[in-house]
DNA sequence: GACCAGGCACATC
DNA sequence: GATGTGCATGGT
């Protein structure tokens, strides 16, 4: 099974080639986009990212200054903007008490520390949490998201209804402890999910169907 | 017009 | 502990 895993990522990076992920220009904005995408497509995190960004309010401070309802008009297109609010105004009061306005408080934290840390704060959950600790921080934590849950079962790796955790502990048990291998990994699932397994079944022609017949339709 | 999208907190049983 | 529900916009 761990020469199974790599052999699918493998065949993935063949296809897609390097995702070079996260989608975002400072670990700051990782962690904004991290929240602003929670059960929302990612054009949609995109126009809200950009709107912050054109009110020149991409820092830790200037969004602690913003009252919440204009917050909430610039992350309007992410979706769930009133509840975003709060969970992004909680993240990035956290971030900035703790890490600093580089992060660099962090880096004397322990992995499962930060990780504990994150889980703590309002609105992030263990997928939030994970894309902070491996994207913005450069922790090994492999993420786990609804592509991976739908992949992973459609082929036959795991149940529908594992959850979390589980989905989490047989990726790490079947990958060498990589970050720049998590990272690329989970960005290639993505890339998996949005161009075969949408909206139901695998399509043919996914790069998987030779590695996997399970999936072949 | 229905269904879906890179979750999470909270209520209820 | 498991299951259900609210949160909301924009694309297909």
């Amino acid at each position: 099974m761990k020469q199974h895993l790599i052999d699918i990522y493998a065949k993935l990076l063949e296809h897609f080639g390097p995702r070079g992920w996260w989608p975002a220009r400072t670990r700051f904005e990782v962690c904004v986009g991290a929240v602003l995408t929670q059960n929302t497509a990612w054009r949609n995190v995109e126009r809200a990212i950009g709107n912050l960004r054109s009110a020149r309010a991409l820092t830790p401070h200037s969004i602690l200054a913003l009252p919440d309802e204009s917050l909430a008009q610039l992350i309007r297109p992410a979706g769930y903007f009133n509840i975003k609010t709060r969970r992004l105004k909680a993240l990035v009061a956290f971030l900035d008490a703790e890490g600093g306005p580089t992060l660099r408080g962090f880096d004397s934290w322990p992995d499962m520390e930060l990780r504990e840390a994150l889980l703590g704060v309002y609105g992030v959950g263990p997928e939030t949490a994970d894309s902070i600790l491996l994207y913005a921080l450069g922790r090994p934590f492999f993420v786990v998201d609804a592509y991976t849950r739908r992949i992973a079962a459609r082929l036959g790796l795991t149940s529908p209804k594992a959850d979390y955790d589980e989905l989490q502990r047989f990726f790490c048990e079947h990958l060498p402890v990589d970050i720049a291998l998590y990272n690329d990994f989970h960005a290639q699932l993505v890339i998996l999910g949005n161009s075969y397994c949408h909206p139901r079944p695998l399509c043919p022609g996914c790069p998987l169907n030779a590695l996997c017949p399970k999936i072949v339709l």
